[in-house]
RNA sequence: GCGCUCGUAGCUCAGUUGGAUAGAGCGUUUGGCUACGAACCAAAAGGUCGGGAGUUCGAAUCUCUUCGAGCGUACCA
């Protein structure tokens, strides 16, 4: 990395320095103490040292501290200045072309780290009860935590993405009994849902049973009597109706899980009740008012909990206990959970019972996300307002796939996303995933017009192609030799961003953090607009032009790795 | 009341471990297509970083306090 080689090249100069008794009182320097950043006005350079924090022990001024240090630096072809205490460094062009040589060695590949320490990791995300469609806020954490699946395998790690299904507990016997009157409703019964608001409430009166009514009674064609059959019948077939639908919507959101969880299953398997029996033997156990409670509050929670209600049945929690011990027994090193902020006061008492049962409560990483407000025509619309509420499936119609997935992971994860669907749907400047492909598809039309025979928009005549898609390849193979046309500002300014990604995923995948990549593409895609507006690609001189194309199809891996991270397409056309 | 997440340009947001003149996009204003995609580019205007106090050579960043917003505070899931 530039950075590494930077730095490398002032810590041993460093190192010399104190060595020759340059640095004043300075003894040692130890290695990792001065950190690489880029300059504020990238006249001074492409990146720069800070060197002060030198002048405590060298007591010297941090001016001369620098200029000491860059005295003992092997500069080969870059530029090191000095301007007070920092010292700025521009790459030279063996380097920059070693840049575009590896993206051309590694193409897709390209920024993957290497010796970096990795693990073997389950996300979780979604998790979602089987008893409706999903809202938009569940697109958040679908986009976000399929983007950050391939972040993290991109980064090395093993990643395992799963997807915990609440399918046990009193919510299916509500999608049961709500199935029921929309298929009486379907048998032309006069029966609707009661319209006090506290008995509403036992019920999911949306229209969306209605289809799944209709799918019952042709799978069930001799239905005479519906209350004859018994309930779970239909609590069974509404789930995995639903189920289906969830599954077939993030398919097509190209979400994809390795395992769908079912809570139910861990209940019959017997792993819940094998939690509470060893919650039990830790002895952070008491019974009180007939319910059995976990001393969780002895763990940092702010009240106990409880594990087993007075009528004998488990709560929720119990069940997630079981699944979080479930997960590390599976033999994960790290948990990742994606929660929505509504569920933030689970995460004290999740990490208290898995401490109380010996495990390491660290080993559990709850990424908390805040909630998104749909934005229509200017005015929010409030999530939680189940009248309101959209679907997922509407919005992806609307907006399409790309767009949905850009702006779901395009905020940090701690801000409340304000989700403009006008906005999102304009194909404009305005709309930040256009500008991005539109980049993509203007490279590509860049190399089209070199490798492929076109019209002259004046004379109607055919130009010819400056070389054949055979020559185009054997130049990218050997895209160290053309640098001719490398040397003006905004071909360095672009090379310079296209090594940038290779820090971004250290930092955005150890971090957790996806949104950094969707900044990254729009500054790499402005880098690049830049570029082709300042500086023609196809010229007279052949050498220039190859160096160019080169850089331009550079761009293009480097801008359609980015985007496969996100999930959102990089057209060739648009 | 208590807890969590926040408060940065008109709007939506960045701001790495405390370091150079606090950045970007949109919006506004101005300019740029007789050669590779103007769905683009160049430039300008726009800020008491919610308020106050403290720590530090240095604070948007750390501490305290105060105001404001969202969420949570179940023997629901």
């Amino acid at each position: 990395m530039l950075r590494d080689y930077f730095l490398n090249k002032i810590e041993t100069a460093i190192e010399e320095a104190v060595k020759a008794g340059k640095l004043g009182q300075m003894s040692e320097y130890h290695r990792g103490t001065l950190p690489v950043e880029k300059p504020k006005n990238p006249d001074f350079g492409d990146l720069a040292i800070n060197v002060s924090s030198l002048a405590r022990s060298a007591r010297i001024a941090p001016p001369a501290i620098a200029n000491a240090i860059v005295e003992f630096v092997d500069k080969e072809d870059n530029e090191y200045s000095v301007i007070g205490g920092f010292i700025n460094f521009k790459a030279g062009m063996s380097l920059l072309a070693a840049v575009l040589t590896e993206i051309s060695q590694k193409k897709s590949e390209y920024g993957k780290p290497e010796n970096v320490e990795t693990e073997k990791i389950i996300l979780e995300y979604i998790s979602a009860n089987p008893t409706g469609p999903f809202h938009i806020g569940h697109g958040r954490w679908a986009a976000m935590g399929s983007s950050l699946a391939n972040l993290l395998k991109f980064y090395g790690h093993e990643v395992y993405q799963e997807f915990y299904i609440n399918d046990a507990g009193s919510q299916i016997q509500k999608l049961g009994r709500s199935l029921v009157i929309r298929v009486k409703q379907e048998l032309g019964e006069d029966i609707d849902f009661p319209q006090d608001e506290i008995e509403r409430k036992n019920y999911y009166p949306g229209d969306y049973l209605i289809p799944v009514a209709k799918a019952f009674l042709q799978s069930h064609p001799t239905v005479q009597d519906v209350d004859n059959i018994d309930l779970q019948v239909y609590c069974d077939f509404a789930k995995e109706y639903e189920e289906r639908v969830q599954r077939e919507l993030l398919d097509n959101f190209k979400v994809k899980f390795d395992k769908f969880y079912s809570e139910l299953t861990l209940h019959n398997s017997g792993k819940v009740d094998e939690c509470v029996n060893k919650l039990k033997a830790s002895g952070k156990i008491y019974e009180q008012d007939g319910a059995v409670w976990f001393k969780s509050s002895d763990f940092g929670d702010d009240q106990d909990r409880v594990i087993k209600k007075a009528d004998g049945s488990n709560t929720y929690l119990t069940a997630d206990i079981a699944y979080h011990v479930d997960k590390l027994e599976r033999g994960f090193d790290r948990m990742i959970n994606i929660w929505g902020a509504d569920h933030h006061g689970y995460v004290a008492r999740v990490k208290a019972s898995l401490e109380a049962l010996g495990y390491d409560p660290d080993k559990l990483e709850i990424l908390l996300g805040q909630l998104v407000n749909l934005v229509i025509n200017g005015n929010e619309v409030r999530m939680g307002k189940r009248k309101n509420m959209v679907t997922l499936d509407d919005l992806i119609e609307e907006v399409g796939v790309d767009a949905t997935r850009f702006w779901m992971s395009m905020r940090n994860i701690d801000t409340t996303l304000d989700f403009d669907i006008e906005l999102a749907k304009t194909k404009s400047d305005e709309n930040p995933v256009f500008y991005v492909q539109y980049a993509h598809a203007r490279a590509c039309s860049i190399i089209r017009n070199a490798t492929q025979e076109r019209l002259d928009t004046q004379t109607g005549k055919a130009i010819a192609p400056v070389m054949t898609p055979d020559e185009f390849e054997k130049l990218v193979a050997r895209i160290d030799t053309h640098i001719a046309g490398l040397a003006v500002t905004y071909a360095r300014k672009l090379v310079l961003k296209l090594e940038e990604f290779k820090p971004l995923i250290v930092t955005s995948a150890q971090n957790r953090q996806v949104y950094t990549i969707c900044r990254y593409v729009q500054e790499l895609a402005a880098e690049f607009h830049s570029f082709y507006n300042s500086t023609r690609v196809i010229t007279d001189d052949i050498e220039v032009t190859k160096s160019r194309l080169a850089l331009v199809w550079a761009f293009k891996t480097v801008l359609a790795n980015s985007l496969s991270l996100l999930g959102v397409t990089a057209p060739e056309r648009m």
